[in-house]
DNA sequence: ACTAAATATCTTATTTACTAAGATAGTATA
DNA sequence: TATACTATCTTAGTAAATAAGATATTTAGT
């Protein structure tokens, strides 16, 4: 197998988050929120609604800047606080997808859009290549993840 | 063109940007540097020695953040601040490559391994697929960042 | 060469968002 | 029905950001 094409696939790969970093930059920037808020949205929108506890596992953050957190996200209406009904100390973070959508959706629609023309522009064969490659990617770094928390 | 493999094809992408978010902000705490500071390390790495203005703009953070950006990696010994011989108002910023890799190889070094086997386990044909991929997916999210940040 | 404007970084004062510790309120257990 | 536990919030202090302006250097016009 061919050393130098493994190599230069793995740089464009790093070279790939980097780009992505920025761009998600770009938007919060652009969304009037701070990258971390962003990011943490992004966590929201993902996940689904979850409690101020979970949020703080994730993130890594202290239960008193998620509490911060979202009283900006609140602010903003972007998520909205539910007290869960089976047990009432618990707060449920909703995100408020429309809203979210409506406030990112404008700055990603080109680019969104443009995404699905390129994933459209390959084979049905080669994207389940893509598939594969990005399965086994996402259980590798999980994995990384979860050691790196956890010792 | 089957729709539903496309639109999976999307969010598993999306998904995956997530995931290298947070296993970048597990390696960062574990490093002992912030979110932000490892980001920015990352920058530098990536783009190679700039002057204080260029992280700046590329950062998006104020000229006086970055003065207090350098002023940490300095301190930890991972950038050291150089005056440009051309122009001496010019800070330049020269990272410490191997101190930094001394640093983070370390946090990396087994999903780098993993990443490379996982490279390896497709065929060249394929490997030139996700190549094709990822060069396309890497100037189309250069391009939403410049409109972003320009417009 | 001299002056004014522009540029690059740093400094200072203020604001924002974080942590750590502890308070509050609700739940589970003995 | 106490007691311990759990989930979130509050408070005080700290770290890192912004905005405005200072300092030092370069560029351009005369």
């Amino acid at each position: 197998m061919d050393d130098e094409l493994i190599k230069r696939l793995r740089k464009l790969i790093q070279h790939y988050a980097y780009t992505s970093i920025q761009m998600h930059e770009a938007v919060a920037r652009k969304a009037g929120l701070s990258g971390t808020d962003h990011k943490y949205l992004g966590f929201l929108i993902e996940r689904g609604q979850m409690t101020a506890g979970e949020l703080a596992t994730l993130t890594g953050l202290t239960t008193g800047a998620v509490t911060g957190l979202i009283d900006r996200l609140e602010k903003k209406n972007l998520v909205k606080r539910q007290f869960a009904q089976d047990d009432r100390r618990k707060v449920i973070i909703e995100p408020d997808t429309p809203a979210i959508m409506a406030l990112l959706a404008p700055l990603y629609k080109e680019f969104r859009s443009k995404s699905e023309n390129l994933i459209a522009s390959f084979a049905e064969e080669e994207l389940k290549i893509l598939e594969a490659y990005f399965l086994a990617a996402i259980e590798l770094m999980n994995e990384t993840t979860n050691k790196l928390t956890n010792n």
